[in-house]
DNA sequence: CTGTATCCACCCTGATACTG
DNA sequence: CAGTATCAGGGTGGATACAG
């Protein structure tokens, strides 16, 4: 957050990062894809229980478009087409990471104060 | 902006943190926070230009909620009401920072290859 | 199999008005 | 000053049907 333009919120790199992957299935798609290297189409659909043809489109052409996954069409018949993550892909991981280990804490001082909030046991 | 996020089942800690911080003004608010130590309502509302009372009054009690601010009301008159960051919104600070970095590349990335081509630009 | 088009419902956001 | 209530518009996600 080098640069805050108060005047101009929207295109601080921040904002622009949660543009890029601030939807529903955007994250739930990187993950996927960093465990298992490659897959079709209809195995990411599998794997994200509930999205449907159209978001799962969506966010793979907006990821493709930011050069965060990779996308290898095979013209053959049945179509087939493969998506991976890029290097630019793989980097985003470890943030990922941090962001995940700073929720967990998040999360359990939630859980703490929630505790707290119950009358004194024993 | 529902309060209903709390309330949210949130599959992966990911997920959480956009939830979170996901909206429009949540970010632009702690940036400014993060600056100025202490802020009242309407200073807050002063630096970021554009956003209501109905935005920044939900966001800071989100932001609040998951403990990431905190509000401290003066019963005087006129009624006075002083943000800040919590010691865990500070420490979201390096992680935004990252991100930000992360950002920056991507975005020269994408200048080189494909300038006019924002999927959702319009 | 791999998508696209369309309609629909919901949530986010902002504007305005009002209260303590 | 510091919010809250209410309503309206726009964008996003989901369901279904259809196409290459």
């Amino acid at each position: 957050m080098g640069n805050n333009r108060s005047d101009k919120p929207l295109t601080t790199p921040v904002q622009y990062l949660l543009q890029v992957l601030g939807s529903k299935w955007k994250l739930p798609i990187l993950c996927t894809l960093s465990k298992k290297d490659v897959l079709r189409f209809n195995e990411l659909k599998r794997e994200l229980a509930g999205i449907t043809n159209m978001s799962l489109s969506n966010c793979l052409q907006e990821l493709e478009h930011y050069k965060i996954i990779k996308r290898v069409q095979y013209l053959e018949m049945p179509p087939r087409v493969e998506y991976s993550l890029t290097d630019n892909g793989k980097s985003l991981l470890p943030i990922l990471k941090n962001l995940d280990e700073w929720v967990n804490k998040q999360l359990e001082i939630n859980c703490e104060k929630a505790q707290e909030t119950e009358p004194g046991d024993s």
